[in-house]
RNA sequence: GCGCCCUUCGUCUAUCGGUUAGGACGCUAGGUUUUCAUCCUGGAAAGAGGGGUUCGAUUCCCCUAGGGCGUACCA
């Protein structure tokens, strides 16, 4: 059995789209279950939208999720002369003709059908025209589809699904320009990459028909299709922009970890049992096909949320602060200095637990990415009333004998507390504020540790004074 | 209009004729705890509706309703 061999063929629009990711995710998780290629092919023939940045953007989006693709990439547009090659021998073994009919024409003939409520899709009276060469007027060339019988495809996720020949039509393949169109291109350059499986939006379901057709007429393999539902918004309609149907670099901008954004995504329409959590690896060991759904998928932010968050708890110390490196990288942020790493180094146990997202890990580590003194925040302010400072005074003077270690320090302020006659928390909630200028924050023995005897003196110092 | 697809807790899903319909997110009641979070325990929450087939249907078939996609000399 030869390799199989899977694609991802964007239109360059300007940015790799949610779906547009979900795509390429399975074409590259099943390529990669089965051993075989993961191609990538830009639909650039519409030359008004092309850009190079635009394709520029989804070669960043895929490389950003972790979707490496094999080979060189393949331009469309550059196979146009191919694709008038094959509609030259369609329309030499008579499963294409020139059609001259104008717009008016096919305009009529549909607004007819609709009224008669037919199915039938407009028929060109130049089908079977025998002189067809001798018109001097500009024509396109379609396929000569049949008109009887059925056309069957087997879809890996849909099932077998069929049309009555009637209801598909004599589509365009040549344009009254020369160039090709996208049902023709697409097919023959799927079968010029020799791409086994064609992995898509359920949006082309009735585009698998019209197109094989075209692989009929030309005697080639029909690739295995598997057309996988679309993502829907939280409504269940499509998704926007306000919904999440934005390009991949939002997601990478929001601060989400692209393990936890391929976890999402394979989730999404795809399932293993009742595994929810799992890393990529296990995802390529346990993609199928079959065990697609077929039914469309909301979009949901709370679940992308958690599941990041249990990958930020989950993931390497080392590898997490390469994370937030690159984070802070392609935010254009300032670098962290040597202190700032060995800082995240130390404190990353307490500060994972804590974040969801990459920012917000950058947001709890607020009290070493900062230089005292502090401006307490709101909240804070209030556990550093004149009764509390007081209070840390008293602790402040206690703490300059302690030796500088968690037990000795937990010990040490749990004795302070007791002689205060206050609960810890009534003596670790103004010492958190001094230390941090905010309410929330790591364990204030952990942080003490962190920070240093006295760097520690000297914020109890400012915020006492 | 026509063609095709879809329909299990609010959401993502498991179930491949016989289950107290399971898990996860979210929500909620508690517990642990110096805050937040983590973690632990419990709870509410689902087979769109109607017909069949069958000893038995969430599961198979049909109809209806709702939703989606397509219907271009766009991709």
């Amino acid at each position: 059995m030869s390799q199989i061999i899977t694609r991802f063929a964007p239109s360059p629009t300007g940015y790799l789209h949610i779906g547009g990711a979900r795509t390429a995710l399975f074409n590259w998780l099943y390529a990669r279950n089965q051993g075989g290629k993961f191609l990538l092919r830009i639909e650039d023939t519409d030359r008004a939208r092309f850009t190079p940045e635009a394709t520029d953007a989804i070669y960043a989006g895929l490389r950003w999720l972790g979707l490496d693709w094999d080979d060189e990439p393949v331009s469309q547009f550059e196979n146009i002369a191919r694709h008038a090659e094959v509609a030259a021998q369609m329309l030499e073994n008579g499963h294409a003709y020139k059609c001259y009919a104008t717009k008016e024409e096919i305009d009529a003939f549909r607004t007819k059908a609709r009224a008669e409520k037919s199915a039938a899709t407009f028929k060109s009276p130049w089908r079977d025209a025998v002189n067809a060469d001798s018109k001097n007027t500009p024509f396109v060339v379609r396929l000569k589809a049949p008109d009887q019988g059925k056309t069957v495809i087997e879809d890996r996720v849909q099932g077998q699904v069929s049309w009555k020949n009637e209801t598909l039509d004599d589509l365009v393949l040549l344009r009254s320009d020369g160039t090709p169109t996208y049902m023709l291109a697409v097919v023959v350059d799927d079968h010029d990459m020799g791409v086994t499986h064609v992995i898509r939006g359920d949006d082309h379901l009735t585009n698998a028909a019209r197109q094989t057709l075209i692989y009929k007429a030309m005697g080639w393999d029909i690739p295995v299709f598997a057309h996988i539902p679309l993502i829907h918004g939280p409504d269940g309609a499509k998704l926007s922009k306000r919904h999440g149907a934005l390009g991949i670099e939002a997601y990478r901008d929001m601060g989400y970890l692209p393990e936890a954004m391929r976890n999402y995504l394979a989730r999404l329409g795809w399932s293993h049992g009742d595994d929810d959590f799992f890393t990529t690896t296990q995802a390529i060991e346990w993609f199928s096909l079959e065990n697609i759904g077929k039914s469309p998928a909301r979009f949901d932010f709370k679940k992308l949320e958690n599941l990041s968050g249990q990958h930020i708890r989950a993931m390497d110390n080392a590898e997490l602060l390469y994370q937030i490196e690159s984070f802070i990288n392609s935010q254009n942020l300032t670098e962290l200095t040597a202190y700032q790493k060995t800082m995240f180094s130390k404190g990353m146990n307490s500060l994972k637990e804590r974040a969801k997202t990459l920012p917000e890990l950058v947001e709890i580590a607020h009290y070493f990415l900062h230089e005292r003194p502090f401006e307490p925040d709101q909240k804070a302010a209030k556990f550093l009333d004149t009764v509390s400072r007081g209070m840390l005074n008293r602790l402040t003077s206690r703490l300059q004998n302690v030796s500088w270690i968690l037990e000795n320090l937990e010990t040490e302020i749990r004795a302070f507390a007791e002689a205060e006659e206050l609960k810890l928390g009534k003596v670790a909630q103004p010492l958190r504020a001094a230390l941090t200028g905010r309410s929330v924050s790591p364990s204030v023995f952990d942080m003490m540790v962190m920070l240093g005897k006295d760097e520690t003196i000297a914020r109890l110092q400012d915020a006492s004074r």
